[in-house]
DNA sequence: CGACTTTGACCCGCGC
DNA sequence: GCGCGGGTCAAAGTCG
């Protein structure tokens, strides 16, 4: 097992907060986007409803699923739910305990009374699935009205859009071909693997058709249906009937099972990463069985099937299959969302593939004809694109394509049998990573820049995967920006005053303990250097990482300990994080791009200069062995608080611990209060526990 | 011995 | 209706 988990390329790493700001951004109101996503489909009993009874009738494992999704499904339950079985437990065990051997009736009463909470439970998951009904058909309203809104404005100024949408009999199918030509006659695009991958070699993200006959495909998929006469109804009917229930058959109401069933075909995406490896899997932090593997035509390398076994009944599968181009390629096709909570090691993966995903099915909510037809008008749209869907093959497919040095991250959205076109997403996606050193060493042309969208959320999503995943070990730095960052684009535009009331200059960590560190340092009185250290990074205002230097400086003018050094250099970290968050706060364009960019490179940075100096303090901690002498008052203090710092910047598990106090009201006063207490506890420390805690952080930072 | 992998058989959808 | 290919199952085999 550990032998095999060598053998695999590590490929991304901790990203726990990728999956939080979201949740915690969409829990209220995007909850069905993210039941809809995955789950149904591939749990639902609707699910299988048209294409496989036999297996559902075979596979307990299915069923497994469903029960388990359907208990998870809903949050708010859930809480009830444990509730609920706690007490009955409670009450068993205190039963048991006492009238085990007088007699058996208390076994049936003991059953009844679970029966009873069984059906309890049924009764609130009934209830649960109404209100989420109930939600979801509000949001079919609401995302119809949106299609119409977008639909007026669009109409009056796009004449091409506007032709496509209002007649589809109108569509050009040499406009089409052009297409096609255009993909055709840019650079290789040379890999096939089942229709599904890709491989683009240029910088635009050109996807390979699959076939040259597939333009009649095209036309044949866009005539092939009777055209409506009111195009834009017809994206509102297919989108609410495919995506969140139907606003046509509405003369006819649907059970929700039936709308779940209506959703299923555009609702099962995948996402297929491509990178580079020798070994025969890429570690993405989740658990695996193979289930299967079959020679695949057209590929002489088989094509091995995982399913997820980190929870029973997990839907999410995987396919591994080298590329037939290039053996060094793995390319890893993702397909549904987990079920259960993820190590921190596997967030950041499935937060990119569920991104990916998510960014895809917001693109294919709209009938199929739109999405071929009205090109002009669904690009406008921040995740649309040009990609058409098979009628054939039902399942989009996202490529990120991590195996090009000079390209960006390659999206591609490609229906296996599909025809495909350069997508404008890549501008406005990819781009954000372009100068993230995991991908890039060129950059785009700078005319692409204005493209950028910098404020859009899944962009975010996978800027930060893409930082993380060239480094897990300063994921919680970068976290600290980009939560941050995430909460300004992700508030009210550009309003945001998430950070009303921080001290001016002042560092600030995720959900307050940044800036709650700098309180804490102020209150002990030692401010002196750490003020004019901030402030010398404010007065910079540089991305570019030139805190180093004046580190150095004022650790020279105020002669400052090794470990006072080291917090410095964490201090850095956060200002640096905190220049990030102010520029994006200030809508420069790029600067959520650079920002990571900077961030990565400057935190790199930092780190090493941490490390030698936590080694060393370690050391000398070691070696002498006599804390108490080498660490006297402040100091310990101190750099018992930063030790805390890096314990809960460098851990994850932590970090979620802080984001959910955070969530229910973290005040300063409290945060400081819990400083505190760690700087007593610190403070009467051990030796043999204050080096555990270094050898805890080095480990962390060298894992 | 349990967990995991291998592999042939089977099912299903799709195109012809 | 038939054949093909993708996907899955499940018994047998392997491994630690």
């Amino acid at each position: 097992m550990e032998n095999r988990h060598h053998r695999e390329l590590t490929f991304l790493s901790s990203g726990d907060f990728l999956n939080r700001p979201l949740d915690h951004t969409i829990r209220n109101t995007d909850l069905p986007i993210k039941e809809m996503d995955f789950f149904s489909s591939a749990s639902s009993p609707g699910t299988h409803k048209n294409n496989n009874n036999n297996h559902m009738n075979r596979d307990s494992h299915k069923h497994h699923g469903h029960q388990d999704h359907t208990h998870r499904q809903g949050s708010p339950t859930h809480d009830h739910t444990d509730h609920c079985v706690n007490t009955g437990l409670n009450l068993t065990c205190a039963s048991a305990g006492v009238r085990k051997e007088e007699n058996g009736e208390n076994s049936e009463a003991e059953l009844s009374s679970l029966q009873s909470q069984l059906r309890k439970l049924q009764e609130e998951n009934r209830k649960l699935r109404t209100v989420l009904d109930e939600i979801t058909r509000s949001y079919t309203q609401l995302q119809a009205q949106l299609f119409i809104t977008l639909q007026k404005k669009k109409l009056p100024q796009n004449p091409e859009a506007n032709g496509m949408v209002s007649d589809q009999k109108n569509v050009d199918p040499a406009g089409a071909c052009r297409k096609l030509e255009v993909v055709n006659d840019a650079s290789v695009c040379d890999e096939k693997t089942d229709g599904e991958v890709s491989v683009c070699r240029s910088n635009n993200a050109e996807v390979l058709s699959k076939t040259d006959d597939e333009a009649p495909q095209l036309v044949k998929l866009n005539h092939g249906k009777q055209a409506c006469p009111n195009a834009a109804e017809d994206v509102l009917d297919r989108s609410s009937s495919q995506s969140w229930g139907s606003s046509k058959l509405e003369e006819q109401p649907k059970t929700a099972e039936q709308v779940v069933a209506d959703q299923i075909p555009l609702r099962k995406a995948r996402v297929s990463v491509r990178a580079r490896s020798e070994a025969p899997l890429i570690s993405d932090g989740c658990q695996w069985r193979k289930y299967g593997q079959k020679m695949a035509k057209g590929n002489p390398c088989p094509r091995a099937y995982y399913r997820c076994t980190m929870a029973g009944g997990c839907p999410v599968r995987k396919q591994v299959q080298r590329c037939v181009e290039d053996k060094t390629v793995l390319i890893t096709t993702y397909e549904g969302n987990h079920n259960h909570p993820l190590p921190p090691a596997a967030t950041a993966m499935a937060s990119t593939t569920s991104a990916a995903a998510a960014m895809l099915l917001s693109g294919s909510t709209p009938s199929k004809e739109a999405l071929t037809n009205s090109a002009g008008y669904y690009s406008s749209l921040p995740y649309a694109s040009m990609a058409t869907l098979s009628a054939s093959a039902p399942f989009p497919t996202i490529t990120l394509d991590l195996t090009q040095n000079h390209n960006s991250m390659q999206l591609h959205r490609v229906p296996p049998h599909a025809t495909t076109f350069p997508l404008p997403l890549h501008a406005s996606y990819g781009s954000h990573l372009l100068d993230h050193p995991l991908f890039f060493s060129q950059k785009l042309p700078p005319a692409t820049l204005p493209l950028l969208h910098p404020r859009q959320p899944s962009s975010m999503v996978e800027t930060v995967s893409a930082a993380i995943a060239s480094d897990p070990n300063f994921t919680a730095a970068l976290a600290a920006a980009i939560s941050s960052i995430i909460g300004v684009s992700r508030g009210s535009d550009g309003n945001n005053n998430g950070t009303a009331g921080a001290i001016p200059g002042s560092p600030q960590l995720p959900h307050g303990l940044f800036k709650n560190f700098g309180v804490a340092i102020t209150s002990f009185k030692w401010t002196t250097s750490l003020i004019s250290l901030t402030d010398a990074f404010n007065a910079s205002g540089d991305m570019q990482f030139s805190v180093n230097d004046e580190a150095e400086d004022q650790m020279n003018e105020a002669s400052l300990s090794e470990e006072m050094l080291a917090m410095l250099y964490c201090m850095a970290v956060m200002r640096l994080v905190n220049v990030a968050v102010e520029k994006t706060r200030k809508k420069e364009v790029t600067s959520i791009a650079v920002a990571a960019d900077a961030i990565g490179e400057g935190i790199t940075k930092v780190k090493k200069e941490i490390k030698s100096k936590i080694r060393e303090l370690a050391v000398s901690l070691k070696v002498n062995g006599n804390v108490q002498s080498q660490l006297k008052g402040k100091h310990l203090e101190i750099v018992s608080v930063l030790l805390e710092y890096l314990l809960k910047a460098l851990s994850f598990s932590e970090l979620e611990e802080n984001a959910d106090d955070a969530s229910i009201g973290l005040t300063t006063e409290n945060v400081l209060a819990d400083w505190k207490l760690i700087l007593l506890k610190l403070c009467n420390m051990e030796p043999e526990l204050l080096l555990n805690i270094l050898k805890e952080v080095l480990d962390m930072i060298e894992s």
